[in-house]
DNA sequence: AATGAATGAGAATTCATTCAT
DNA sequence: TATGAATGAATTCTCATTCAT
């Protein structure tokens, strides 16, 4: 009798692990972390409830799986596929790839960083496979620009977050709060006034369009 | 630094039902919603376990006791004591009394945002009495100085949350994802810097310092 | 500070003993002796929760309080008033003065009955002081009619039950079962059938109107 | 005397469920529905706790499974089998069977009839299974009687009910009342009587034996 | 006498986890 | 491997009863 082969292995999509992954994600996603049972995840894996726990040893541990995917590579892959010509567009790529990036998996987030609250090895793994991984494109973007006089000089650790927080405050809006009916935001108009306002912000020159 | 800066009353610091909210917020920081537990409140708030219930009916209308401190007026009022002279004086104020609103109330506010997501009546609370009390008088700022050609037409409500964004990230930074052992931030600094992209980002002329 | 004055004073309508067992016989009959609370009996009573237990010892007590009302002269005497001149009609008064005497207690009675079963003193009390009361003047009736050659012999202890028996199990069609719904019962109808029947039955002569 | 009389399968005697709701009985039977608490019939079944909520998701419900063996059916197939020759004998059988099957099930019953009060459901369904199930041969055959012109005519909702009227009395006198120390009856010489009072009672012409 | 805040021993119910099949 | 019945510790909430005022 195999005691949990590990939590990454069946990478099949339909296997029995990622079913129960897949199932525990909604699942969390909708009741949260505590109030969901493993009995419910069972149920939408279409599992025995005693199955999650020869793949899972506990339900935390299902929990901590979650974040796997965020392989260091492939979140600093997407960010890095951008390619634009200009500032502006290269920001922009910047700006829509990370709402895809968020909005995609927000559900997960959310979860995980309130969790992290309790559980610190969860916190150090979302911090290095996302956080910074999201960050550091821009950083260096930031430093190449202000080295070629495109850009004043900041601080890049820190204007590189303000920037990603600029527009997160919006997925935070009907994310987080289901403000939606408060006000309705249009994705694009906010994009572009982001990149407006941070673009005059930082650039060195007298800011034209 | 005004403590207790956007709470109420507190009639007698140590009446049972003082004592009891007392208690349950630092639990609850602690623990998490969920994984508090009414027994460990009593404890800490140092009476029966009964007695909690002779205060608040369930532990769920304890959880929404924490946000009675919060009320429109109190958080209007301390958002509009700012008084700085030049733009960059006044949201210099604004940024440094959200900074100490927030921080101040981060426990709540991050166990309240949680939670919300379960609980609409406390989602809608959190909006009006806490989000949209924030944001109001920079939109009003924001507003007048469009009025008076300061600034540049941009939407009032995105610069705002934008504005916002800008700095909550640093303490999410901090309070959420606890990253300081990663970089920290010095908080003065970040306000400068994060107003001067946002001045020059919204202002009409190139700005000038 | 007096303890208990017990459960009998306090005669008057109006005070507080008397108060407090009216609610609670009310309240019994809503909810049933267990799920009653003194919480909510102290309410109807118009008294703190605490009073309830200056003048009944215990939860139960009050119970047992209640049987106090019924004592062997009173419900004897209500059943001696019994002066028809033929035996239908002192039988419909026994019969008439039945059902009223258990409609107007029933409330009680159920509870009673119900509880008897768990406290043995309660029990014996209410054999003693409503039901041997009750069939006392019907055996009487039945002897006195068995000697003056006007009935048949029968036994009288069985033939006086099972009178009451005859009748009893309409009250309790329409107030243990609640079934008034299924089968609308005339109470005068029932009255005559019964007596036509249980006279048929138990007189010597081929029955005559 | 057979055992389980009106009682449904039972399939495997010593099934799980089955152990509960017969512990449930007996515990139910002993202290009432209220004052039974899951852990004692989770000891007396031999289970644990949690057990119990597997099989019925509330103790309500455990409460509602008892009625599960009164099959419309069966109640009835049991009072049909009155196969005797004369109406005595007839009515013979209705009695003998009804107190075997009153007694029998007795604990259920005042159960029922008690919580009934609270839990519309249940009394309805009480009522359908067992009440009428009850009367109704009894009904049919003094219709019968009546158009044959052996009985007068008289209600036969009324009659039948003052018939088990006439015995239930004795259940209650010993079970509900438990007071055969005061008076013990013989089973037996209740029947006869009960049945020579009723037949006199019903029968058309001047009653001979 | 009257109060009612405080108590704390239970009560029903939930749920992650185990383990025999 | 997969199962799912069984477990029982843990949890929220109730309520009769006490007692200081």
């Amino acid at each position: 009798m195999p005691k949990k082969t590990g939590m990454k292995k069946t990478p099949a999509g339909g296997s029995k692990g990622q079913q129960i992954l897949q199932a525990a994600r909604e699942i969390f996603k909708e009741k949260g972390f505590h109030a969901a049972t493993t009995a419910e995840i069972a149920r939408k894996a279409g599992v025995a409830e005693g199955t999650i726990f020869n793949y899972f040893r506990t339900k935390k541990e299902l929990l901590f799986a979650l974040l796997e995917p965020f392989n260091a590579e492939e979140v600093g892959a997407f960010f890095c596929q951008v390619a634009g010509e200009t500032d502006r567009e290269k920001l922009h790529l910047f700006l829509e790839n990370h709402l895809l990036f968020v909005k995609e998996n927000f559900d997960l987030f959310r979860i995980l960083l309130y969790e992290s609250q309790f559980h610190p090895e969860l916190r150090e793994q979302f911090i290095n496979k996302v956080v910074l991984k999201t960050l550091e494109p821009v950083e260096k973007h930031l430093s190449k620009g202000m080295e070629e006089g495109v850009y004043r000089h900041v601080d890049p650790s820190i204007a590189a977050r303000a920037f990603f927080g600029m527009l997160t405050v919006f997925v935070a809006w009907s994310e987080v709060l289901q403000a939606d009916d408060f006000i309705q935001f249009d994705e694009r108009e906010v994009i572009e006034e982001v990149i407006d306002i941070y673009l005059r912000g930082i650039k060195k020159t007298p800011f034209k369009r």
